[in-house]
DNA sequence: TATTCGCGGGG
DNA sequence: GTGTACGCGAATA
């Protein structure tokens, strides 16, 4: 017998005689990787019924399933306070079987657990977690089914190591060559002609492998040249098994390198081992899109954590631009995919440079960036295997509270089948959004405060949960909620979502205490992604009580949860609109933001404390309203929608920036110029307050536009031809184009997937057809629509802005020197929004005269798209006699 | 205004 | 494997 320790990578079983054998797999702390085998397990789940019930249920269900065990055990259901119950216990001894098992019994009752995977099953009840150390007795054993040492165990039990034991990398990505034109390549057609490997830790000193499918007489030690794709794929799964990675990355691997390997092995009848243990690698087809699973390793996407993550915010998300942005580096560029083929026959070094540096950038934006971290955190607090975290936050919330449900012998119920949409008639009422007061605020500075995580807070504050709910009249002291559900007071019985986030929220502060108490950047980095694990754990528990999947969903509780919430924001509100000299002119969810009367800085900050002070003195519980920063000036549109000058104290220094929310400035169909004219003139409206002056920007970009002053690259839109040409319905500017390149150039044969970038120039013609390719643009003096620019791109986002500052549509464009500008404007017929410009500031909305509808703004055609009718300006109410404009 | 539809990344 | 996405803009009624 040994001592066995190492951090839980993944968990599987097989079955050896009759019965599951699971394997987990371990890294030790020298990297090394174990696997610890353990026989003593049996996969169960619960019945409910009357207690007397239950010997005849046995009878029944042994009729058709002979080897059955049973117990009977005193459990607690999981919605509603202190329900004991009997339940049965019903063990089997195939995992894959339960399913089954589980239609016969729900005949009978209400079955709970019957849907957890075998693998967690087992870590919940032996209280595992992924990534967490465990410590295990065994002796080594025997077996050709894995692919390292195994251990047979006896016990097997969670012990507590910080730090994280050295894993492996590679990084991988594969080209292909097809004949097709319209499409991705096939599987079943087109072969891998390049895998292109990336190490780290390094392979036999090399950073970087890359095989090929064929022999070209290359000399180079990091190139693997093959026979044929058949001897490529061996030496690929060798290179596998060799290095033994922990972590599989690749950028959109999920989506298409994986997925293209598997097919493509099972085509040419290669077995697919690619894992730590004898069994193929996995590929399932999901409803759009796929997911592969290897045994013992964890396949991770850089483009999924990228694209999920809020804080990564990029126009596109191909590897070139994301390589650009976070890395400061480029793929290489080969002039367009259709390229491969060309190369891969007459130039086969750039190809294998290509392939290389994708395999390098996937792999750069792992390890530099540290994307990882917070995964690893992740997976640590919520208890999910690594290679299951980059799911939804439900499960994660699920595997945790199973976690404690089994220390506290509560049932977890099984998964609703999700039936119709409307599985109970109320709905989620959300947080209340206080009506703004729209406008420039910059006479008197704004305070922001919060309360800090909400929800968290209400949670534990009124002692929240499934298990405090109090269905029946009980002499126990309880909290009702604004409307009226009852929860047992913690002093009765601790909830256990309270108490999850009662861990969760002190260990973040530990965190962060931590934080400020060391300098090693290194321990910097893995501590603040704990706090940032942490604090997404807390926050979206409450999202998983109101989600109608979830296992624990009571809407009530939901309910109950943001009535609380409305009821504290209101009642600060009215506390500091009493108790202060100021006003309260915004607030959302968690937050208010309260205009004072005071300029300076260091007074605000004083009051803004005094409030934080005073108020969160009256809040129950553990709620605290933070003040959080200073806004010199604030612009704000509408709900959800505004932008401030802000001041934030850091030490005894104070930060000064520009935030904005709900107001984007990069958006995929929209030209830089848009962007880049929109910040222009937030900044000079907030830091100068100088509305005038912004309006001469704007008029000034106007007249450069219309002056042809404005660089060209400013006003390309970029977008992606996904299909065939003749596949496409409507007309859209990008499509037209490619249409018009090919005719000019028929040599460029495929075009699909490509990114076309255009710009709109001066013409007659529909707007889809003056789409333009900037390089043509340039070669033959072609004169840009500066109409079309100003009117549908800069406008719309800008118009708005300048509303709420008094400044109407009329003035913005009157001031400008190009008198002409207005009148092309007005005699422009295919937009009839522009025929109004002159009249803007005598309607506030446009009615239509057949059914009543207020638009937003004029249609088209000046017709009602609901119903047909003519469309009249209406101001205050009164539908304007200027119908004729519109007629016109 | 509500609701559905289709797409992203990759070769 | 006792399972499986999501969020958003555009189009449509």
């Amino acid at each position: 017998m040994q001592k066995l320790i190492g951090q839980l990578l993944d968990v599987d079983y097989m079955m050896v005689n009759n019965k599951p054998l699971l394997r987990i797999f371990c890294k030790q702390k020298d990297g090394k990787t174990i696997c610890l085998l353990y026989n003593k397990y049996l996969p169960y789940f619960y019945l409910v019924s009357p207690e007397e019930n239950y010997e005849d249920i046995k009878k029944n269900i042994l009729k058709v399933y002979p080897n059955l065990k049973f117990e009977i055990l005193e459990k607690f259901l999981p919605i509603g306070y202190n329900k004991k119950v009997k339940a049965l216990k019903i063990i089997g001894n195939d995992p894959s079987k339960i399913p089954e098992i589980r239609g016969l019994a729900e005949k009978f009752g209400t079955c709970y657990e019957a849907d957890i995977l075998f693998k967690y099953r087992f870590m919940a009840d032996m209280q595992l977690r992924g990534m967490e150390w465990i410590e295990a007795d065994g002796k080594p054993a025997k077996t050709n089914t894995v692919n390292c040492d195994c251990f047979e165990i006896n016990s097997i039990k969670k012990i507590d190591i910080q730090e994280n034991a050295p894993l492996k990398y590679l990084s991988l990505d594969i080209e292909c060559i097809t004949d097709a034109t319209d499409r991705m390549p096939d599987p079943s057609k087109d072969p891998i002609i390049i895998i292109s490997l990336c190490f780290y830790p390094e392979y036999k000193n090399k950073k970087q492998i890359i095989l090929i499918s064929k022999r070209s007489g290359i000399k180079n030690e990091n190139i693997i040249e093959n026979d044929s794709e058949e001897k490529m794929l061996e030496e690929f799964i060798n290179i596998i098994k060799d290095y033994d990675p922990d972590i599989i990355i690749g950028y959109n691997i999920n989506n298409f390198d994986m997925p293209y390997l598997i097919q493509r092995m099972e085509t040419l009848n290669i077995p697919r081992m690619l894992g730590r243990a004898n069994k193929a690698a996995f590929l399932k087809k999901l409803q759009q899109g796929y997911s592969t699973s290897i045994i013992g390793r964890v396949i991770v996407d850089p483009y999924e954590i990228i694209r999920r993550d809020p804080w990564l915010k990029f126009k596109r998300y191909d590897l070139n631009t994301v390589a650009k942005e976070m890395l400061n580096d480029t793929k290489i560029d080969i002039g367009g995919i259709r390229e491969i083929k060309h190369l891969w026959e007459n130039d086969i070094n750039k190809l294998l440079e290509y392939a290389g540096k994708d395999a390098e950038l996937a792999l750069k934006l792992i390890i530099q960036k540290g994307l990882l971290d917070k995964f690893f955190e992740l997976s640590k607090i919520s208890g999910l295997l690594l290679q299951d975290i980059f799911g939804g936050q439900s499960q994660r919330h699920e595997f945790n509270i199973l976690s404690e449900f089994v220390k506290e012998n509560i049932l977890m119920p099984c998964k609703p089948t999700l039936k119709r949409k409307s599985l109970s008639e109320d709905e989620l009422k959300g947080a209340i959004v206080f009506e703004p007061e729209i406008g420039l605020h910059n006479n008197g500075n704004i305070l922001v405060l919060d309360f800090t995580s909400l929800y968290p807070s209400l949670i534990r504050t009124y002692n929240i949960c499934p298990t405090t709910l109090l269905l029946t009249d009980e002499n126990v002291p309880f909290y009702e909620s604004p409307i009226g559900v009852k929860f047992v007071k913690e002093t009765v019985k601790e909830g256990v979502l309270p108490r999850i986030l009662k861990k969760l929220m002190e260990s973040r502060k530990a965190v962060r205490q931590q934080m400020k108490n060391t300098t090693d950047p290194e321990l910097l980095r893995i501590l603040d992604a704990k706090q940032l694990a942490l604090k997404d754990m807390a926050n979206s528990l409450y999202g998983y009580t109101g989600y109608s999947r979830s296992r624990l969903f009571v809407m009530s509780i939901a309910n109950s949860i943001t009535a609380y919430g409305r009821e504290n924001i209101k009642f600060s509100k009215e506390l500091v609109e009493k108790n202060f000299p100021v006003k309260v002119i915004y607030g959302d969810t968690d937050s208010i933001f309260v205009k004072t009367n005071i300029t300076d800085l260091e007074a605000s900050n004083e009051l803004g404390n005094k409030i934080s002070e005073f108020v969160s003195e009256s809040l129950p519980g553990v709620l605290e309203l933070k003040f959080e920063k200073i806004f010199k000036s604030f612009l704000i549109l509408s709900k959800k929608r505004y932008a401030g000058w802000s001041f934030e104290k850091d030490g005894d220094k104070w930060k000064e920036k520009i935030v904005m929310k709900g107001i984007e400035t990069v958006r995929r169909d929209w030209c830089e110029l848009v962007g880049k004219t929109m910040k222009n003139i937030l900044k000079i409206i907030l830091k100068d307050g100088d509305i005038k002056k912004a309006a001469k920007i704007f008029r000034d970009v106007a007249k450069d536009l219309a002056e042809g002053k404005i660089p060209l690259e400013d006003l390309v839109v970029i977008k992606s031809i996904t299909k065939s040409l003749d596949s496409y319905d409507g007309v859209q500017p990008h499509v037209e184009l490619a249409k018009k390149m090919l005719e000019r150039n028929p040599a460029l044969e495929n075009i699909v997937g490509e990114r076309i970038g255009y710009v709109i120039i001066k013409g007659t013609a529909l707007l889809s057809k003056r789409a333009e390719d900037p390089k043509y643009v340039k070669e033959h003096g072609l004169e840009i629509d500066s109409n079309y620019y100003i009117q549908n791109q800069l406008l719309p986002p800008i118009e708005r802005i300048f509303e709420v500052c008094g400044v109407t549509t009329t003035e913005l464009l009157e001031g400008s020197k190009q008198k002409s500008l207005i009148e092309l404007i007005k005699k422009s017929s295919s937009k009839s929004e522009s025929k109004n410009i002159e009249f803007l500031e005598n309607f506030d909305s446009v009615v239509c005269r057949g059914c009543g509808w207020s638009h937003h703004r004029p249609t088209l055609n000046g017709k009602c798209y609901l119903c047909g009718g003519q469309l009249a300006f209406s101001f205050n109410g009164n539908i304007s006699d200027k119908i004729k404009i519109l007629e016109n």
